[in-house]
RNA sequence: GCGCGCUUAGCUCAGCGGUAGAGCAUCAGUAUCACACACUGGGGGUCGCAGGUUCAAAUCCUGCAGCGCGCACCA
């Protein structure tokens, strides 16, 4: 390091060293290491994305626990890469291609041109968030960047769709879902976000109609309703069946106002007698709850706003075509004309958003997939819920444990598969807090709708064909339910004994087998079957199964299977999955094809049983998938009620790759998060057992934002349980979000998001990460200021500056400390560096980065810097020896010891001990200020004689410092004695500059002090003294007489006096004592009190009590001397 | 409605049972030979409110208020 510029310059230095990081390899995970392993997978950004504050909070911590790691010892992986993030690209695509004008929809281009653009988008935007990560100095493997779109990755989403669905938990069916009306497709729940929002509750009058269909003249029915322009697909109005005001009306109709069309008056649970006039509007196409009501009382849906959001013709010629906010003006306004609008109100309620296009949500009934999340239960239960040993250890009382199970059916278990899967080990979350925010959401989650109705991603694996081909073989299948099975169970362990319990309770359990892929399968006996289908009036009942963890019977007829056809028996379950979930207890008839090539295709034809007893049969599940699914009654064929169940006619086929001519490819693509859910094993090269897999996985850190809790994390876990038998990672740090100064959410619209890369261009990556993490607490929001950064280039400098200074004094390395010529000042670091040492490598145990910062930033600058560098120079400077302080005739012996040597060794131990102190500090910030410590490391020259492998080449594998044991205190001396007499030093100095400040001497001038020691102190001590109270001379009298024009204070080790020879200020100087002898009374009181209570004095610790007791002495001490001091002043 | 978090100096936060701390900002002084991206010194807080436990409470408990977040939701 030559030519020290005298200002750290970042830009040049970053460069450099990422560069030779790279060409080194230094990233790159070795799977064939020795080392034990230490893995992170990077949460994607979106591939067009660009870095914002976000990423560098989180990557910067990434990267700070990698490179911490590293120095650990450990073998690293961090695995980066991007993600494709359907919803968001496509509309980016979408708005720059309408932009251009080459298409107002993507309709005019097609499918393939248009995927030709994304794709060319990606090329030419997909690679500057890397760039962008490599500008902060990200340590990531780039040799492993993966992106969720590449063919490798999307194998393994086709492959997890297939096995999914051939465990029966992917089903199609048609539902009320979230749909977006300018995305044009459906959502997750997750991706709806409800907004408070200031609206109107419109009260409507529907007139009452006569038997014979004629109004009623001034009779009318009130609803009262938020979205007046539904009310043109109403088929009902509801009101509760014990509502006595309205009882008499129920059967009676209304006509339904603009659409002119007689309506029912049905009585439904649901409605509230209490809320608004206790009469609801029933719109079963455009509300959840009303689509409840409507299949509960056979209603028709009629659709009058279109996936657009634009009223259908439905709602007639007046409103057709206009979008659904004009058309609820319109609505209102017709209304009102015709007199049927009583009042409009205000009224604040929820009204769910789009996450991604910030519209509100339409409830819209269409036909989606559907995901039954799988090893919901190792998921729940692997997540410490406290911070002590948690729910279940994985070698206890484990809930998802075999011997919960009746014994029998442990017996049939294959050997070697004794148990259900037990989580082998635990994770924490950081802050812990987010372990009951997603406990809550495991207890309480609903089927995952993963079909969108987008181009961009990942399409579904299942192909269509129509019927008519050879068909092999056919079977006549019914499929009803045990009504009685008693089902009041959450997990399907607890369904699976309460299922296994109900059948052999009443004899009914002929076999049970393992089921490989679902647990376990049922078959029900003969007896059994007749019961269950004497509701059904369906005789020869020949074989059953139960998959109780679905709570429903698969009873098969017309032919004879002496073996269970496992594929057959699920795929009747899936099916009656499918149909189920609308209410409707249902014959099916199945067909099934079998191809030459051994495949089998199924497909069905459904409709309703009568029930015996009239009675409706549904029922609902308790453990989620149904179980707000309404039940009907019999007598409505279900192809009027499910259209299109399962595309009617047609044939089904999953799989991972196309199947022959004649398939045509469900258009939908997958939910971004349904690749994502794969990252951490789908990165490293499953389904295959590669090394990598083998050697990192499970990784040890996730580092990402409460916000994708749901989305993302809880989704990871469970997609680790059930494709690798194993949790992902075994922490998880949620990080804050970045806010600006007032605490505002960074956002492109305020314009209150700094880039990233214009403030590491101004301050350097290390001032950026440094700041960022400084700033941001464990789990705490952080507030972003470019302060911080500034702060954390002026550090650079610091640090920088300090360097500078060691090289100036020249030299080689000094790598040799001898104890005996350590001073006290010596000491006093090393005891502070080991203090540090021990303070970060513990906030590092606990993710605490901005508590290692704070120390750092304590350690380095007021410590090392402040005191320790300063009293450096007593002994660098040369002077120590050869020009003694003044003394006042006190003989020097060595009070710490300092055994007789040359300047020139003093000078070179002092160089040890600061190269020392460097070396180990340049490795405790390297995680954090990665560029400039390699810079340093190499420019000091700390590389010479460190082995290749443990920084001779780079910092990055240098190893992380420990802090002194016993033996090496001893060693150096370093006891607490040296520790409060350094201390108590540098407390005189602080007390000797207020002095000066009091008498109003600027600091740059030169003057004399005078002390009046109470112990012995070296020469070297005085010169240290001397130095930092910037004194022209030291006068050190054990008998000063003090003066009228002397101001003084007094310390633990003696009297200090700046005489000043009449200069000074009398009234200035008595108003200084005066104040400060105030201040010193008060605390006097204070211990006092303390001290005079007689139960403190009985019940307080010893140790205590002798504090207080030292306190009051010393108090008292500086009472008697600023008490002197004012009446010298004064006499 | 349920749950979680926060409330300490002007600002951002640390402290979580025994003398109220840091950084920034502020005021005063300083071009001294590592650093003005610096150095030195000062001022500034009844630790949200009210109870309780304790010899002792910013710190533990209870209640209340304000702010923020998550979940659920009746038109």
């Amino acid at each position: 390091m030559s030519e020290i510029p005298k200002a750290y310059e970042p830009q040049a230095v970053e460069d450099k060293w990422y560069a030779f990081w790279e060409k080194e390899g230094c990233f790159t995970a070795n799977p064939a290491s020795p080392k034990s392993t230490y893995a992170i997978v990077i949460p994607p950004p979106n591939v067009t994305g660009m870095l914002h504050m976000g990423h560098v909070l989180n990557n910067t911590i990434q990267d700070i626990l990698a490179r911490k790691a590293r120095m650990d010892g450990k073998e690293v992986l961090w695995l980066p890469g991007t993600d494709h993030a359907g919803i968001a690209t496509q509309a980016v695509v979408e708005k720059t291609l309408r932009k251009e004008g080459k298409m107002r929809h993507r309709d005019d281009l097609g499918r393939e041109k248009f995927l030709e653009h994304v794709w060319a988008w990606k090329e030419k935007h997909g690679g500057i968030i890397i760039q962008q990560l490599k500008k902060l100095g990200c340590s990531c493997d780039w040799s492993r960047l993966r992106f969720t779109m590449d063919p490798e990755y999307s194998r393994c989403v086709q492959r997890v769709f297939v096995e999914l669905y051939k465990k029966g938990l992917i089903y199609r069916g048609k539902r009320m879902v979230n749909w977006d009306p300018a995305a044009r497709t459906a959502l997750s729940d997750e991706e709806v976000e409800m907004v408070e929002t200031k609206g109107h509750l419109w009260h409507l009058k529907y007139p009452r109609l006569d038997a014979a269909g004629q109004p009623i003249p001034d009779q009318f029915v009130v609803v009262a309703t938020t979205r007046p322009e539904t009310m043109l697909g109403d088929e009902a109005v509801a009101v509760n069946p014990k509502d006595e005001r309205y009882t008499k009306l129920v059967g009676t109709k209304v006509r339904l106002p603009l659409q002119d069309k007689p309506i029912p008056i049905i009585a439904d649970e649901f409605v509230d007698p209490q809320f608004g006039t206790g009469c609801v509007k029933v719109t079963p196409a455009h509300d959840p709850n009303d689509y409840a009501m409507g299949t509960r009382h056979q209603l028709p849906f009629t659709v009058v706003i279109g996936p657009d959001g634009k009223m259908t013709p439905e709602a007639g010629d007046r409103f057709a075509g206009l979008d659904r906010t004009e058309a609820r003006k319109a609505v209102v306004e017709h209304l009102e004309k015709l007199g049927l609008l009583l009042k409009v109100e205000d009224y604040v309620h929820n009204v769910g958003h789009s996450q991604r296009s910030g519209v509100p949500i339409e409830p819209r009934l269409s036909e989606q997939w559907f995901l039954r999340y799988p090893a919901v239960a190792q998921a729940r239960a692997c997540v410490l819920q406290d911070g002590g040993t948690g729910l279940s250890s994985g070698t206890g009382d484990s809930p998802v444990k075999a011997g919960n199970l009746p014994s029998e059916l442990a017996d049939k278990l294959p050997a070697g598969t004794g148990q259900w899967p037990v989580p082998p080990s635990n994770m924490r979350f950081h802050p812990q807090r987010w372990a009951k925010v997603y406990d809550h959401w495991l207890t309480n989650i609903q089927d995952w709708c993963i079909s969108r109705q987008l181009w961009w991603g990942h399409r579904i694996p299942v192909w269509y064909n129509q019927p008519g081909l050879a068909l092999l073989n056919q079977k006549n299948v019914v499929v009803v339910e045990l009504d009685e099975a008693p089902i009041p169970h959450t997990t399907v362990r607890e369904a699976r004994e309460a299922a296994w319990e109900f059948l052999e309770a009443r004899g009914w359990l002929n076999k049970a087998f393992r089921n490989l892929d679902t647990g376990y399968d049922f078959l029900v006996t003969q007896s059994g079957l007749k019961h269950a289908f004497s509701h059904a009036g369906v005789e020869n009942v020949i074989a059953a199964t139960v998959l109780p963890d679905l709570i429903r019977t698969a009873i098969f007829v017309g032919e004879t299977w002496h073996e269970p056809r496992i594929p057959e028996i699920k795929r009747v379950l899936q099916l009656f999955a499918a149909l189920r979930f609308e209410g409707a207890l249902v014959a099916v008839k199945i067909t099934v094809k079998e191809y030459q090539d051994g495949s089998r295709v199924y497909d069905h034809e459904a409709e309703k049983i009568k029930a015996s007893d009239g009675q409706s049969l549904g029922r609902r599940s308790a453990d989620g998938v149904l179980r707000d699914q309404p039940t009907s009654d019999a007598g409505v064929p279900l192809r009027q009620l499910i259209p299109d169940v399962n595309r009617e006619g047609a044939f089904t086929r999953v799989q991972e790759n196309q199947p022959g001519k004649g398939w045509e490819q469900d258009p939908d693509v997958l939910d971004t998060w349904f690749s994502s859910w794969l990252w951490p094993f789908a990165t490293m090269g499953w389904p295959e057992h590669t090394d990598t897999l083998k050697k990192f996985y499970p990784t040890t850190d996730l580092v990402t934002g409460p916000d994708i809790i749901f989305f993302w994390v809880a989704r990871m876990i469970m997609a680790g349980y059930e494709f690798m038998g194993d949790l992902p990672f075994r922490n998880v740090y949620f990080t804050g979000i970045i806010r600006d100064k007032q605490g505002r959410k960074m956002s492109k619209s305020l314009g209150n998001s700094p880039d990233p890369l214009e403030l590491i261009a101004k301050y350097g990556a290390d001032a950026l990460r440094f700041g960022t993490m400084r700033s941001a607490p464990l789990g705490q929001d952080v507030l972003f200021d470019e302060k911080d950064v500034e702060l954390g280039r002026n550090f650079c400098n610091k640090l920088w500056n300090a360097c500078r200074f060691r090289q100036m004094q020249g030299g080689e390395v000094q790598a040799e400390i001898v104890p005996a010529l350590l001073t006290s000042d010596d000491k006093w670091i090393l005891l502070k560096l080991s203090q540090a040492i021990e303070e970060i490598t513990a906030a590092f145990a606990d993710y605490k980065f901005n508590e290692a910062t704070a120390t750092l930033y304590r350690f380095f600058w007021s410590e090392y810097c402040d005191w320790y560098v300063e009293a450096s120079k007593a002994i660098l400077s040369g002077n120590s020896q050869s020009e003694p302080a003044q003394s006042g005739g006190v003989d020097h012996p060595q009070p710490d010891g300092l055994a007789p040597a040359t300047p020139e060794a003093r000078k070179a131990n002092t160089l040890a001990v600061i190269d020392f102190v460097l070396s180990h500090t340049l490795r405790l910030f390297h995680p954090f200020l990665p560029h400039i410590t390699e810079e340093l490391w190499h420019g000091m020259g700390y590389t010479d004689d460190m082995p290749e492998d443990q920084g001779g080449k780079t910092i990055l594998f240098a190893p992380w410092p420990k802090p002194f044991d016993a033996d090496e205190k001893a060693h150096y001396g370093l006891d607490d004695a040296t520790l409060t007499f350094v201390n108590a030093k540098y407390d005189l100095i602080s007390q000797g500059r207020n002095l000066r400040r009091a008498g109003n001497l600027p600091g740059n001038k030169k003057v004399r002090y005078a002390l009046k020691p109470t112990v012995e102190l070296s020469p070297l001590d005085l010169e240290v003294i001397k130095l930092l109270l910037h004194a022209e001379t030291l006068e050190v009298n054990a008998a000063f007489p003090g003066g009228k024009g002397t101001p003084t204070c007094r310390t633990a080790l003696g009297d200090l006096f700046l005489p000043l020879e009449g200069l000074v200020d009398v009234a200035a100087e008595t108003a200084r004592l005066s104040k400060e002898l105030e201040k010193i009374e008060a605390e006097i009181a204070k211990v006092e009190t303390k001290l005079n209570n007689p139960n403190f004095n009985q019940k307080a610790p010893a140790k205590v009590l002798a504090e207080h007791q030292q306190r009051l002495a010393e108090w008292q001490s500086k009472r008697d001397h600023a008490r002197n001091a004012l009446a010298l002043l004064q006499g």
